[in-house]
DNA sequence: CTGAAAGCGCTAACAT
DNA sequence: ATGTTAGCGCTTTCAG
C-alpha cells in the first residue's frame, strides 16, 4: 500500500505539495499538480482516510440509524440517503436500531461515539433525552426523518393531517362505517407515527360525527402480514363489516386487500381501502394511497446534513421541515354499495 | 471530546498503561485497570477509531456491496450481515452498486480503496477481473454471496439445482404445460442467478421430455410488478394458458398470483405457481416456494469474514460454500385440473 | 507490571 | 508556489 511519501518522491516534491495537489487545497502550479497526479495514478495511491481524518477531524462518513431495513418505507429512505451520500463523496455506516435495550445503548454509547461519523441521520426513531444529549455532545449535525420532536432538526410529513385527509376522502364518498387498521401504541420505536395516524383518523371521524370507538380500530403489525391477519379477523362477520378501511400504512392496506379478496369480498366495490405512504405496489393492488416520497426524503435529509456540514458556524438550523405530500387517487375507492 | 491522555492523567498512569487497560492487550494489574476503566467512564471516554486504526491497521469495519436495498432477498441478507457485524463489534459501510458504469468504477477504485474496511462482502455481484484484482490488492478477506465464480470465496445455493427441483415438483404432480417466468439475461448484475434458474428449468423440462421452447419462457423484471405484468400477458389467452408456472423468484411468483386472480383464474386449482427464495409473504399468498435463508446467509458470510480476519495466515480459504435449501410445500400446488 | 518514546500517514500553519 | 515542521490520538516496542 503506497503512501503519500511515495507519491512525493516519485513526483519529486514534498509531501505537503503532494497533499495539496491531490486534495485541491492550497496553491499548486498546474505543472507540478499534473506530475503529482500522474505519479499517484501510476502507483495506485489512494489516501488513507484514517490518517486524513485524524488530522482534519472530518471523516466523510455519516451514520444512519434506522429501525428496519426490509420494510418498503425504510428501504426507500435508505436508498435515497445512500445515493445522495455517495454522490457527495460520503460513506454511509448503517446501524439498525435493535429492540434490545442493551444493544441500543451500545449503539449510542459506543458505536456512535467513536468519532467515526461527521453526522447522524436518525430515521423514524424516538430518541430518549439521554440519547439526544449524547449525540449533541458530538457537536455534529443530526437530522431526523419522521419527526418532529426531541429537539433535533427533523423532516417529515404531518401524520395526523395525512390520516385525517385519507379518512375525509372516504367520508366524502359517503362511507359511514369506516374502520382503521393500524399500528398499535406499543412498538413506539416508530416515532409515534402510528399513534399520530390513529389520532388523525379519530379527528376526521369525530368531525364528521361518525363513530370511532373501539369497534372502529384494530391493531396490527405494521406489515402486509399484519394487515392480512387483522383484516381476516375484522372482516369475518358480514354483518359488522365496514364499507371502508383506513390503513395505517400501505403495507397494512395491501394485506387488508389480500385478506378481503380471500374472504370473497370485492375490492373496491364492497370494500374501499385507503392507505398512506405511496407504496410502489399500490397500483398493482388497486390501492388508493396518500403518497409521501421516502426516497426523496432521504435525499433531502442528506442535503440538510451537507448544508450544516459546510456552513457549520451558520445560523441555528431550523427545527422542523414539513415535507410535501400529494394525494394520489387511483380510481379505486368508491361510494359504499347500497345493500 | 476527551482523549486517552485525559484518562491517563485522571487515573494517574501513563498513556501506555491506560491503553493497555482499556484494550485488554498486555498486562495490567487488576487494581490499575479498575482505576483506568472508571476514569474512562467518568469522563465518557471512547477511543478514536481513526487514531487506533492508523496505528493498528484494523478498522473494525466491513464494506458491503449490494445491488439493491429494497428487494426482499437483499434486505434480508443485509439485515443478517448487519446483526452479525454489530454483534462482533464491527461497523458496516453500505455501498449500493449502481448500474452506472462510472459510479461503479468510483466505488471500486476510490471508496473501497481508502483503507477504511477490513473486509468486503459482495452480495449477488458479478465482479469483473479488474475489480477482483483491485480487491485482491487490498489483501483483505472478500466473501461473495450468490456465487460461485470470480475466484473469490463465495457462498450460495445451487440455482440450477433449485430451479430443477421446483420444476420437477410440478412435473411430478402431473403438469405438462409448465411455463417459466423469470429474470432476463440482461440485467446481469444479479450474478447470473436468473440465467441459472432458467437453465435449471430447461434441464428438468428436457429430462421429462416436456416442451421448453420460447413459448415456455417469459422475461420479467425481477419484482412483484414485473411478475404481475408478465403474468397478465402470459395468462391472457385461456387456450394457450399453462397449468403451472415456475417463477424466477418469489416476488415474481407473487406478482403472478395476483395477476392470475385478477384475471379470474383460481390459484392453485386452475394454476399452480411455485417460486424460489422463501419469501416471508409466501404463506399469505398461498405460494409454494423453495426456501433459502438469506438472513442466515448474511450471518454466515460474516462468520467467514471473521474466521479469515482472526487467523489471517491460515490455510487458504475454501472457495465455495454450498448453502442448504429446503423445499417448503404449503399445500398450494395441485395436479392440473382435468378440463 | 508500568513508563518513555517512536511513529502510523496525513494536513496545516508557518516560513521561505 | 513550495518546503519544513509539528502534531492529530493512539498503540507498541523497548527498558526498567
Amino acid at each position: 500500500m503506497s503512501a503519500l511519501s511515495d507519491v512525493a518522491r516519485l513526483a519529486q516534491v514534498s509531501k505537503a505539495t503532494a497533499s495539496r495537489a491531490l486534495s485541491g487545497n492550497g496553491y499548486v502550479s498546474e505543472l507540478t499538480r499534473n506530475r503529482v497526479v500522474s505519479a499517484a495514478a501510476t502507483i495506485g495511491y489512494v489516501v488513507s482516510s484514517n490518517a486524513s481524518s485524524l488530522v482534519t477531524g472530518r471523516t466523510r462518513n455519516v451514520g444512519v440509524v434506522i429501525p428496519h431495513i426490509n420494510r418498503w418505507y425504510f428501504g426507500e429512505v435508505l436508498e435515497g440517503i445512500e445515493s445522495a451520500l455517495i454522490a457527495a463523496g460520503y460513506d454511509l455506516t448503517l446501524y439498525r436500531l435493535s429492540e434490545d435495550e442493551t444493544e441500543r445503548r451500545r449503539l449510542f454509547e459506543y458505536f456512535l461515539m467513536r468519532k467515526r461519523v461527521d453526522a447522524v441521520i436518525a430515521v423514524s426513531i424516538e430518541l430518549t433525552p439521554h440519547e439526544v444529549r449524547l449525540l449533541r455532545s458530538l457537536d455534529k449535525p443530526i437530522v431526523g426523518i419522521g419527526g418532529p420532536g426531541d429537539g433535533i432538526a427533523a423532516l417529515s410529513i404531518d401524520d395526523v393531517a395525512a390520516a385525517a385527509l385519507v379518512t375525509n376522502h372516504l367520508i366524502s364518498l359517503g362511507h359511514t362505517r369506516i374502520m382503521h387498521i393500524g399500528g398499535s401504541r406499543q412498538k413506539e420505536m416508530d416515532f409515534r407515527v402510528h399513534t399520530q395516524r390513529q389520532a388523525g383518523f379519530r379527528k376526521a371521524m369525530e368531525a364528521a360525527g361518525l363513530p370511532c370507538g373501539t369497534d372502529a380500530f384494530r391493531a396490527a403489525d405494521v406489515s402486509m402480514q399484519g394487515g392480512f391477519a387483522a383484516a381476516l379477523a375484522a372482516l369475518a362477520d358480514p354483518r359488522s363489516r365496514p364499507t371502508a378501511i383506513v390503513a395505517g400504512s400501505d403495507e397494512v392496506a395491501i394485506g387488508t386487500i389480500v385478506a378481503a379478496r380471500q374472504l370473497g369480498i370485492q375490492v373496491p366495490s364492497q370494500l374501499s381501502v385507503i392507505g398512506i405512504d405511496g407504496h410502489e405496489l399500490s397500483a398493482m393492488f388497486g390501492l388508493t394511497t396518500l403518497a409521501q416520497h421516502p426516497n426523496a426524503q432521504g435525499k433531502m435529509a442528506v442535503d440538510l446534513v451537507m448544508d450544516e456540514l459546510l456552513q457549520r458556524p451558520g445560523a441555528p438550523a431550523p427545527t422542523w421541515h414539513a415535507y410535501p405530500v400529494s394525494l394520489e387517487v387511483r380510481d379505486s375507492t368508491t361510494a359504499p354499495s347500497v345493500e
